[in-house]
DNA sequence: GATGAATGAGGCTTCATTCAT
DNA sequence: AATGAATGAAGCCTCATTCAT
């Protein structure tokens, strides 16, 4: 009945933190954050009652929208090798287009604000990744290899992948491509 | 500015801030660590000149004894493969019998506090390192990738590999193999 | 201003913010008071324009509480000491009853908040007490000493003998005694 | 070896701190009493640990001249009514003539920042006024009560009468007089 | 009238760095 | 050179009050 909270205002102010985190690193002032949300001090503290609950709110959402970019589209009809592929190339295709995101994403991965419920509610969102990874690594040579350790290894050389594609712009796709011809080498 | 006279009190300032930073990640407080290290407040900033500057230092000196501890004893009669296994396992062992060592330096690889400067010294400490990758590629389907791409992608394998040692100690041998097959898959 | 609506509304705040305060003191937050009368935010300041203003209604409402509650039903008939005494236990057993009561009227009689105009109309209240104590001391050793004076003793007599009933209730009915027999030796 | 801990700088804390205290209640800023003192903001927590430690020892400070203005000169050679007047006297003048210490001790009595331990040690402070209460009422109609009821019950007198004193000193004698005849007879 | 979001001024405390001793 | 006190700029968060709905 009164002003309604405003999903606008949450949104600008999550969006300001990825943008202030991302030139600043996660020791960014709350107060910068809600200055570039266009928002007062306070306000800040109605939508998020901490700056810790700021920081998993806005690694969460990041989270999730990385591991939805990965996978959106998929179709499992194809190959493994196609499906694995696709996943990939989407992934760095949002890595490599929101370096914000990124950017901030990996400062927040490294941040001990980030609980560890955060971190396992996140590694439950790439379970679609995890699948597709094990289907794919099944009769491969490391079929025995705990999942979580290859999900790991994945992330790694996306993530190394994604900054030889931002340093190196001209050469995307062929680092793209070295990048998965190395991963499907090892797990397939 | 004359070198400062106690070598010890320089080390113990850097082994101070390592323990530290280890425990406390990089915004340890200074006098956190001058009092770790058993010297006064003030005296750390006689020999270095800002928080920065040992931030850096600690770095480079980490990043140097890594480098070393993977090469250390390495003969080069051996078969690429030899020579390559030798250095993931020293390189793992120093990281997993030093862990304050290894968070550390996870810590200041992501700090803004580091210098593209000791960045890129840091990378030059990894030539050799980098030369036994050069020559283990040659004639693998990695053989045209930029050597750098190369070395970020060991890097993140003896990363993971080492959370997963550490994680889990029990198997070390078996991730310390599995990481070490899945980079020889990879690479050669 | 024309009176707001519901009184009901009004008496959930006095007695949200009596409760709020004995737990929290006087700093307690009018967000606080409000959400324990469940009422919003904001409706509490069309009941009372100011916090403060919340804060002296509550002291003249407790005041004229344990005034009333002293004297209520007493005869005239009876001797003074009788009369005397009837207002000390029904004083002690206010107190010692309503320990909330009491302890928010012990915040607010110090608060910075309460104006001297509330002190003087809560002192006002007491003119009944203040008439029995005059009959009661017109031939004693304080005849002479001004009545306010004499008032300010009783009531710190009372306030202490609380403190002790509250703290050893075992007792109580000692402590009630012993307090009034110093009362009145004091006097008469 | 350093500058050291300056004994000046710390009691020019506490007299700061008396005087906001006194002037705007226990509410008053850090800031503003650093300010009085002529102290930087953050010194005060060089001297200070906290807030809440600054008041603990300021109430413990002021107790402590309490007592010792009660007691100091006092003969034990005289009369106990000699003894306790000397001790009412002494009382009262430290209490009238120091109306910033009185004001700041009654905020700070009540204040919740003062913890259990220090009134215990306040308390003890008391010792040789207990001691004193204790010889004279030996006899008396309240020789049953808790001394420490006693104890509440004397510095509510003095309170009490201190109150009047500041608020009417064309009397001040007279008062003081009257406060203690009815302490005397109260206990005697 | 009721609601609760919005505001922004402080409040307490930390900390890198400087400086007196 | 060594010490640790001094400094003051931030930082996070709270809260009385106002105002849009």
């Amino acid at each position: 009945m009164a002003r309604p909270r405003s999903d606008d205002k949450r949104m600008a102010i999550l969006s300001a933190a990825l943008r202030t985190i991302a030139a600043q690193g996660p020791g960014a002032a709350t107060a910068a954050i809600a200055k570039a949300a266009g928002v007062s001090n306070g306000s800040l503290f109605t939508y998020f009652e901490t700056k810790a609950a700021l920081l998993n709110t806005l690694y969460l959402e990041l989270k999730a929208e990385m591991a939805a970019a990965a996978l959106d589209g998929l179709s499992t009809d194809q190959e493994l090798r196609e499906q694995l592929l696709y996943m990939w190339v989407h992934w760095l295709y949002w890595a490599t287009s929101c370096p914000d995101k990124r950017r901030t994403l990996a400062y927040l991965d490294v941040s001990d604000e980030i609980t560890t419920e955060s971190r396992e509610t996140a590694h439950r969102m790439m379970a679609g990744v995890a699948q597709l990874l094990e289907q794919s690594r099944e009769h491969g040579p490391m079929r025995a290899v705990p999942l979580a350790f290859l999900l790991a290894l994945l992330s790694a050389l996306a993530d190394t992948t994604t900054d030889f594609i931002i340093r190196d712009p001209a050469h995307a796709e062929h680092h793209r491509e070295a990048g998965f011809d190395a991963l499907w080498r090892m797990i397939a």
